[in-house]
DNA sequence: TGTACATCAGTGAACGCGCGTTCACTGATGTAC
DNA sequence: TGTACATCAGTGAACGCGCGTTCACTGATGTAC
């Protein structure tokens, strides 16, 4: 695809691959336009062709992951129509999954420090995956006697939260944690107690 | 305290402290060991009377950051006791106030992605603060029935991956989050369905 | 099919800048007598 | 109490480096005729 010569032919492209691999190794601060240029193989000036910056560049990565993470997070709820629990539970696994393919994108998105609203099309695609997630947990709610129901967006908070933790602590790096337990069996069990607490799954199991 | 003249008198706490608050505004990547010093007042190279270099001192900042945090958690235990239940509510509470207040720390602890097991004092610290939270759930732990009672680390794992989830995404920044509800509130009733779950508070309440 | 030309993606040289780090030094402080 | 001296925290000049950014340019590509 990519043509040789003078003329990269597809540049932009090209050079948001080398970045994600260098906020790979490197994290979201620890590289910098130059190295970016020379890892895909091009002058450092090219790069402005197609980038206002090097910020402009990792929103640029950032919108790419929230559009994949949205996708993804839609296609894992279908799956589990008509079921919500189903839909809800594959929701939340398809979370961890796209950290753990993602880690560059996903360090982008959350980890870069910088603003979702940045621009509209950052904003849209956050707010895409968002509403796939508070849709799950809204569908949930209604199987909870409406007494005793949290806000559904209260809900999907805590499944959000919860899951944002276990990528941070135990699903990378070396802070305060690591457990012998896998992210994956880690999230899934919190998420378990969570919804039994909500009256939604039978107190044993 | 501090003397002024010649000699400062207590740079290497001025610099921490210094240090600190660059990280606070501009995050534990975003600011230079010559920033750092010419906050404190001084130049570049008096640094290296106290440390190696930036990621020393960074070090530095997320030990102390640790006792600090480890002392907050184990006056909070004791406040509970001799209520099990009493004693890790209280314990979760401290760990949200901790990152609200000392935003500084708290980053370099959590996310200025240096290792744990730096050196052994910064490791002794944090194993510490950890070892509060999982006391805490191991005697939460002894008032549910052994055979439907999950591992007392994965229980102090889950609870940390939700503090820590409540604390990166809705007490500061704007990521893909954002509720209407106060952290302090989206933690309380997180880890409130989360002991429901475990049977530890009543299905209703 | 061939030629002339417009477009524009990427070059490479240049710039000023602030960084981290070193070094011989200086002068404040504390202590021995 | 006073003086001589050792200690060592902080100075300031210097260095080489890679950064971001600009600019006039070059040459590959596509298109009009």
């Amino acid at each position: 695809m990519p043509k040789r010569g003078y003329h990269h032919g597809n540049l932009k492209q090209a050079l948001v691959d080398a970045a994600l691999g260098l906020i790979e190794t490197k994290g979201p601060q620890g590289f910098t336009l130059s190295e970016a240029a020379k890892a895909a193989g091009v002058t450092p000036a090219a790069v402005y062709r197609h980038f206002q910056g090097r910020e402009d560049l990792i929103a640029e990565i950032a919108r790419q992951g929230f559009e994949i993470f949205a996708d993804l997070m839609e296609y894992a709820y279908e799956k589990g129509q008509p079921s919500a629990l189903a839909s809800f539970e594959s929701t939340c696994r398809a979370y961890l999954a796209f950290a753990r393919k993602n880690p560059g994108h996903y360090q982008a998105m959350f980890e870069s420090g910088l603003s979702v609203n940045r621009t509209a099309e950052l904003a849209a695609a956050a707010a895409r995956a968002r509403d796939v997630l508070e849709k799950a947990a809204a569908e949930l709610s209604e199987h909870i006697p409406p007494g005793k129901r949290p806000p559904s967006q209260m809900v999907s908070a805590h499944i959000w939260a919860m899951s944002h933790g276990v990528v941070e602590l135990y699903a990378r790096g070396t802070p305060g944690g690591r457990t012998p337990f896998p992210a994956e069996d880690l999230l899934e069990t919190g998420i378990g107690i969570y919804l039994r607490g909500l009256g939604l799954l039978p107190p044993d199991a």
